[in-house]
RNA sequence: GUGGGCGUAGCUCAGUUGGUUAGAGCGCCAGGUUGUGGUCCUGGAGGUCGGGGGUUCGAGACCCCUCGUUCACCCCA
């Protein structure tokens, strides 16, 4: 027999792991949704073309597209991002503006798998078309920042630049790349090559050998517009008023080539691994008309989830949930008995679980305490003749028989009133 | 894509300069207790030592290849 294991840079999230992304979701959902948001699902794979507005000089485009043709030919890549579908969205159905939408799924990028980083990695975030206000930049960051709060993160810190508009941005790369050059031969070999794709990549250097280079290389703020100048200014003092603590560096740039103005990132300073940016986001004024809509500003965040929950382990914080049943069934009979009544107390919408194979009363009170379970139905053959149940506390060991037709009543009176999830008939 | 570390039971790991039948803890199953879990005791199942090739009388150990993983670079969430 061949064995099989998921591919390089994928792999299974087992409970409770996944129940804890789903709570994540939920957070999520509930942070963004209560500020207007509502929940966009666009497909996984589309047109190659779409993504490569990423911008065709970064890595995300040029070697980590998961692409291929399918089999009619259309040239299709599995999502790197979500940025650019939803953008695609908004330029194929014209919705009316201001248009706040949330996501979340997996992504797919062709990359070396390490702790943080993965061949497919799941990301929520939110996009926000048709505002120029830089209040907006504001409740984007800010929805940010409490869905942190509210996972119990504490040690996140954001930062924040801006890139300008397309013009300052073209003239301040033009000013980065001479000065780059004329200091080439101080360079490590690495930025010399990236200075050749992107000169804005080359600040992002972390090389021992590339950083005295950079702390005398021109900034971005002198070649703002006066505009993008004054906007940046107001979502500073947005953030100021909403006691948001952020950390201005003028050299976060962003791998991605469609940011206009505001750019910023979350750092984790818990993580200790290379992999601590565990969100980010900025605005892409112009990406929607790049993908045949309207001219449409857009401001948005993505925020990824293995690494976000890689912080909250470092610092302890929203761990996965443990799961539970409200009562297990203990049938030592012939194990029909137990069909039926779990059968009846998931109908008065509580949980139940039960043992199979004929186990021993020993094996399925195990059984029971392993699941958690608050109470233990004992069936054996006294409780049939009684028409009643042995009903244990787990917890505290008390048992006490209760009337087959009193069971309800007593989950009722000791776990509360629950609402049925599907009415009996 | 480049470079380094690591792959032994479901999990975490021992395993001497290469030497008989590869071990432990936890977990799992069963019994001790024929109507009772969490503690305790006893027993049991579970391994082609990641895979392939080579060196050797003999390889879990050494060499080569390969796959996976991990860390760093690159890049990013």
């Amino acid at each position: 027999m061949p064995t099989f294991q998921t591919s390089p840079g994928t792999r299974d999230i087992l409970p409770p792991d996944a129940a804890r992304w789903r709570q994540f979701n939920a957070i999520f959902a509930d942070t963004v949704e209560a500020a207007g948001y509502g929940c966009i699902i666009p497909p996984i794979f589309e047109d190659a073309t779409v993504f490569h507005r990423i911008g065709e000089a970064t890595d995300v485009v040029s070697k980590e597209m998961y692409d291929f043709e399918d089999k009619g030919g259309r040239h299709v890549s599995l999502r790197p991002e979500q940025t650019a579908s939803v953008c695609r969205a908004f330029a194929q159905h014209r919705p009316t503006t201001p248009w706040k939408v949330w996501y979340t799924g997996p992504n797919f990028r062709y990359e070396k798998a390490q702790a943080g980083r993965y061949r497919q990695f799941d990301q929520v975030g939110i996009e926000a078309l048709g505002v120029h206000d830089s209040d907006l930049d504001v409740e984007v960051i800010a929805l940010a920042w409490k869905f942190y709060q509210r996972l119990g993160l504490s040690n996140v810190q954001l930062v924040i630049n801006s890139l300008g508009d397309d013009g300052d941005r073209a003239r301040y790369v033009d000013a980065l790349r001479q000065y780059l050059q004329s200091h080439q031969d101080a360079l490590t070999p690495e930025a010399r090559q990236t200075l050749e794709r992107n000169p804005l990549r080359v600040l992002d250097s972390k090389r021992q050998g590339d950083l005295d280079v950079i702390a005398s290389a021109p900034t971005i703020k002198a070649f703002l517009s006066v505009e993008a100048n004054e906007h940046f200014e107001k979502v500073l003092t947005g953030l100021r008023a909403l006691a948001i603590p952020f950390t201005q560096n003028e050299y976060l740039v962003r791998g991605l080539d469609y940011y206009r103005r505001t750019s910023f990132e979350f750092v984790s300073t818990a993580l200790e691994s290379a992999q601590n940016a565990i969100g980010g986001g900025g605005r892409y004024d112009g990406l929607v008309q790049s993908l045949g809509g309207p001219d449409t500003p857009g401001i948005g965040f993505a925020l990824g989830l293995d690494r976000t929950l890689l912080a909250c382990d470092a610092e302890g914080v929203f761990g996965a949930p443990k799961s539970s049943v409200d009562v297990f069934v203990v049938d030592v009979i012939d194990g029909t008995h137990a069909l039926a009544v779990t059968n009846n107390i998931q109908d008065a919408g509580y949980s139940a679980d039960r043992a199979f194979d004929g186990r021993s009363m020993k094996a399925q009170m195990k059984s029971a305490d392993r699941s958690g379970a608050r109470f233990a139905i004992i069936i054996a053959q006294d409780e049939v003749a009684s028409g009643s149940y042995t009903i244990r506390d787990m917890a505290s060991a008390q048992q006490q028989l209760v009337a087959k037709s009193d069971l309800v009543e007593f989950l009722t009176r000791n776990l509360g009133k629950r609402t049925p999830r599907r009415s009996p008939s």
